[in-house]
Order: structure tokens, then sequence, then C-alpha cells
DNA sequence: AATGAATGAGAGTTCATTCAT
DNA sequence: CATGAATGAACTCTCATTCAT
């Protein structure tokens, strides 16, 4: 036995479980495996949370509390733009890819959060699905802000902000899922680049004869 | 009960159990809920099925199989390819939104299948995962060529063809799963459209000071 | 593994719970033991009752159906009464003694019956509580309709018939229990002798000064 | 926590502790509650009793030193008997019904006491049993003293003394456990008329044919 | 071929009790 | 003395699967 401040206590419970269920899914893994992990007894873990899914539940709340902090924090800071024809887009890009690195490092601090996000807490109960909708909302929200105020600026051609801010975001989460598949460490720099790069510019060709405007 | 032809049964079954996996999720569908809904006892399934999850695996397998048939329909035609000079940008995406209209109405044949390939079977036993896996390889092979093709003639700009279909794929995933979550079935024929568009031209405004080639 | 219709399945469990619940006691009592006393693995148990305590209730409430019947049996019966002047008071008591001998034969079917109802199911649940309150006011209102009728007939005083009623009940039990306490089967013909007996006639003797009217 | 004298703290303790059993029940109620009832932490209560059973057995005891040291005090008495022939049926029993009231009072101290006697240490350990039996035994002994006195005193016909003792504790109790159900205190003074009533001249009519002697 | 009664491994959870602080 | 964090035995209950009918 050894005492712990309680504090404490609930914080390595939820690294432990967070570890747990990444590498086996909220299923496989057993409240058994995360007391293992923890170095505690069955019986502990229960005077922290209140059920196996609640510690689910408060990992997921603590990457959502993140995520709204980091789109509290960008709220405060007060940009200033430069007029459009002062720009060009690989400094837009640059920019932008910063941006979005900046919120890839907050939502999935480790891999393990990603995957669990990603995969061990879909399909699951409806109150994880509540949380797992409202990261979801907060990081798109974040984006189609980032959107508006760039079209705002002139930066960004009209177009449905909600909606691409929505394909964005899917965009980067499939490219990171696919690395996970790899099982080597994502690199969060490479993915925010091409990521913004792509949809920045799209594919076509410049070669394309001209539309008819 | 009623008898009924081996190879029929078994589909009237799977048929069943997609709906249901797909209301309440693979975990909380007991084999019951099936049967149920299938009108027949809880022993006549592991006659057809070895357990639960070969329900499930054979789901996926009937998708899967639907994705590699496009993607072999698609091999054997043969498309002759204008001049980029001559073809307007307009009608490029045009052209693209179709193709990806049809991929979509493969994989997403109904939003049951949707619901299961985006939420109930993700995160289950490896054996899902790897079915899983495989129809996400296919479509993104799919889009990968399409792609490819298009690059050698000329249409897109160079660009990493496999990261590109991966995030134009999970981009549209996503835009379908926002869908879903609002409980209204899912316009695949706008969602295409919109997401061509997008990844066709990008976000960023012409007005944008040209870069310095 | 045996196979049984699902009526004589559901009367076999309930006969040996009977049987566990009365020699440990409802909370010493587990699942487990009533299923090994009935020759059946635990979750067989769980096809025929919700939960433990479902089966508790059922033992209760097949005794609070034989009360009821009795009542009604009795409620159909249509009895004349002799004048009283014509009936002395030794006929009178033994009348009585068969009627109670009557409903203690129904109550307490077996000692197993006895025990649970008095000890064993005491102090549980709400639920339970409201079965052995029903069984309770059920024995008394037959005891209380026997006091109105004889009443009416004016073989018995002027009483509060209720309160003597509750009285009767609880003194048969208290002596039902002192003999269970002797772990001697429960003589049930000399039970109602004695109870109506003394309730009859009371203790006082004759020889008291008579009272001034 | 605040300091207190040994002695007081545990007389603290069963005094909340009796308060927590009645109104949850023994099974029910948790070592915390009765702890927090206590204003103590969970650790304190295991200074003062071996285990949660030894709480209730010191309450139930305190009933039984009660009771017992009634029974001396009468012993110790020395009742002198006015012969029956001077004495009515309405002093006598007038006498009684104070005497069943002395009892009373000192059984069922408060409805919480009664409550625990009668439901909550029901059917519990042997341990429990055993006490609950001895003051059980005691009740009835007094009564049957009392009973046994007053057959020598020419007051009561010849019965058997025991079995009337017995009836009489379970009727009143029932009476009690009645009242109970009604959530209403016990009136305990008018629980003892009525039974003492009852028990002592009995419920026959005096219209009745006499019995040929 | 179809059934559903029977199964039992294994899960989550509770709570009286211990003991380091 | 007092505490409450830690414990783990023991419980009830679920449900995919088997197999006698």
């Amino acid at each position: 036995m050894s005492y712990m401040r309680s504090e404490e206590r609930a914080r390595q419970i939820l690294a432990c479980a967070k570890r747990v269920f990444a590498e086996r899914g909220f299923h496989a893994a057993n409240v058994s495996h995360i007391c293992e992990a923890a170095g505690i007894g069955r019986g502990t873990l229960y005077q922290y949370f209140a059920n196996k899914q609640a510690v689910l539940t408060a990992i997921l709340r603590d990457t959502l509390d993140r995520v709204k902090a980091l789109m509290e924090r960008q709220s405060a800071l007060n940009v200033t733009f430069a007029p459009p024809e002062k720009l060009t887009r690989a400094v837009a890009i640059e920019y932008s890819a910063r941006q979005l690195r900046e919120l890839l490092e907050v939502v999935f601090e480790d891999n393990d959060t990603l995957r669990i996000l990603l995969r061990e807490a879909v399909g699951l109960d409806v109150d994880v699905e509540k949380i797992l909708g409202e990261i979801d909302a907060t990081l798109v929200a974040i984006v189609e802000r980032d959107i508006i105020r760039a079209q705002a600026a002139g930066y960004l051609r009209a177009l449905d902000a909600h909606a691409v801010a929505i394909m964005m975001v899917g965009g980067v989460e499939k490219l990171a899922l696919a690395a996970l598949r790899g099982d080597v460490p994502v690199d969060l720099d490479k993915l925010a680049r091409e990521a913004t790069r792509l949809h920045a510019i799209g594919t076509l060709s410049d070669r394309l004869k001209p539309d008819p405007t």
C-alpha cells in the first residue's frame, strides 16, 4: 500500500488508464488491467471514479478542456491582417500550417490520446459520444472561425466555412489514423503542412483552361 | 419456423443484423436482438455464422466486395483525356464530383452501412479492424489512381497522391458523419460536390499576391 | 444438462430456493447455493427470475396467493348461525380452532415457509416488505371478518375487531416462532387450540368479584 | 476531530448507529452512514467496536440489560395480594395494563429500538439471533412469572402460563409493528390497555349458553 | 433445419476492514 | 486518538455459445 494525495492519485489512474485503453481498447480493457498498471487494488479505482466508463469520460473531458482552452486563448488574441495584395500564397500557407499544428498538438497530445479519440472511444455509449461530439464541434469551430476571419481579411474566397472546416478536420484526422496504423509515432508537423497545402490551393493544375467568367 | 434456402436465409440474417448493429452498436446489440429481428431462434444464427463477430465481418466483407468490384470496373474502363488547355475547371470539377458520387454510393449503400463503417465497427477486434483497413485502403487506392491518371493527363498539379487521397476520403467521411449526427439521411450528391470543389481549387483567394516563381 | 418444461423448472427452482433461504437466510444464501440445490447452472436461474430478490418475492407471492384464495373460498361460504343461547363455549371454541387451523395450514404450508415469512424475509427491501404486509393484511382481514360475523351472530362481545385480529395473528405467529426455535416441526393443531382458547375466554378466573354493572 | 472520553464516545456511536439501523436496516446501512451520523472517521468506529455487527449486538445488549434489570427489580418487589373475591375484573385489568406498560416502556424505549428489535435485527446472524432470543425469553419470563403469581393468588384460571405468555408478547409486538407501519409514533399506553383487556376476558359473549360443568 | 433451455466464464462493482499517516 | 486511503474477497448478473430435442 502506498498513500498518495487524492488529486495526484486520480491523475495517476487516468494516465495509466489512458495507456491501457489505447493499447487494448475500451471493452477489451478490464478494470483489473487498469489497476494493475496503476499498481493499486481494484477497489481503489472506485474511490476516484464512479465506474469504468467514468474513467474514459474523464480522459476525454481532459482533452475537451484543453481544446476549449485553446479556443479561448485564440479568441483573446488580437490579430492584424496585411492586405491580401501584400501576402503571397506561400506565406499564407505557412502561417496556416502553424495554426493547424498548434491545434493538433493540443488535441493529440500523444499517440494514446489520438488512438482513443479516433478509435477506442468511437461507437460506445451516448455519454461518451456526447463528449466526443463536443470535442469535434470545438475543433471545427476553431477552424471555422479561422476561415471566417481569413475570409473577412480577403485571404480566402467565398465558401461554406462550416463544411470546409469539417472536411479539413476529417482529412487531417484520417491522415493521423493512417499514420497510426503504420505504428510509427505521428509527425504532426508534416501532417499540418500537407493538409494545409492541399486545402489551400487545391489539386487542379494551372494549365487548365480558365473558366469563362 | 419457415424454411428458407440456405443462401437466402444467410442474407436475410445479415440484412437484419446490419439494421440492429447500426441502431444499437456492436456491443449493445445482443445476438437475441438480431435473431428477434430476423424472426429466427437464437440457435439458428449459429448454423449460418460461426459467432456474433462473424456476422459483423460478413457485413463488412460485403461492403469490401462492392468496393473492390467498383475498382475493377473502373480499371476495365478506358478513358481518353482531352488536353488540359481545352478543359475548364468547372467541367473538371463536375466530372470529378460524379466520380466521387459513384464511389460514395457504393460504400455508403445506405445510412446503416455508413454508420457501421464509421462508428459501430470502429475500435473492435483486430479482425474487424483488418477488414475496415482493407475497405479504407481500397477507397484510397481508387481515389489515388484517379489522381495519378489526372496528373498524367495534366489536369492536376504535382502533389503527394496518396496523402491527398487519404485526406479526401477522410474529409468526405467526416462530412458524412456530421450529417449522420444530424439524423437526416445523408445527401451523397451534395456531399460529393462540396468535397470535390474544396479539394479541387482550395480555399485561397485570387486576390493574394502571386508567388514569386 | 437436463431439459425441463419452463413452468416446471420455475417451480423446481422456487422449491429449492425456499429450502435454501429457510436454511441460510436471504443474505447468507448465494445464488450459487440455490442453483447447486436445484442442480442447474448459475445462469439458468436468471432465465426464470430477474434477480435474486425476485426469487424470494415469487415465493412470498405464492403464499399471498394461497391466503387470498382462502379468503375468497371462505367468502363464498354461506354459514348459518345458531342463536348464542344454544351454543356452549366449548363448541364455539372448537369451531374457532378449526377455522384457525385451516388458516395456519394455508400460510405455514411447511416449516420453511414459516421460517421465511417470520424471519428470513423480515427487514429486507421495501418490495419484500410490501408483499409481507399484504400477506399480513390478508391474514388479519380473514380473522377480522370472522370476528365481525361472530359478533353479529352474538357470539362475541363488543370489541375492536381489527386490533383483536392483529393480536391474535401476532400471538399465533409468536407461538409458531417459538416452536421453530426449538427445531421441532410445528404442531399446527395444538397451536390453533391453545391460541383460540386463550383469546376466547381470556385469562381471568371466575372467582374474581363480578364487575359492578 | 473532537476528543471525547472513551465511554462517552462509544455511547454516542451507539446512539447514532441505532438511528441509522432503524432508518435503513442493518444491511442497507453502511459503516460510512453510521460514521457520518456520528461525525467521526470510518476508522474510528473500529477503535470502539470490533466490527459492524458488534455495533448492532451492543445496541441489542443494551436492551437486554434493561429488560433483565426490570426483571430483577420486580423480583425484589414484594407484592401482597387481596383475595380474588375482593377484586373486580376492571381493577385487575387496570393493574395488569400498568404492569405491561412498564414492560413495554423498557423494551421499546423508543421507536428506533422497536423497529430494530422487531424488524431490522430479524433474520441476521446466529449471534444476533441469540441476543434477540434472550430478550424474548426474558420478556416472556417476566410475563410468565406475573401469570404464575396471579394464578397462585387465584386471579387467573388454570392455563399454560408459558404458552400464554408467548402469545401475549407476540400479540403486543404485532400490534406495535402494525402501528409502526402506519408511521405514527406508537402509543404504548393504549397498546397495553387493549392487549390486556383482550387477554384478560377473552372475546366470547356472556350470552353464550353456559358450559355444562 | 430449427429451436431455445442450459451454461459458466468473466465482467463490474460494493463495502467491511486494515493500517500508514 | 483519529483518520480516510487502500484493499480484495465476494457478490450479482450478462450473454455468447452449445446441444438435446
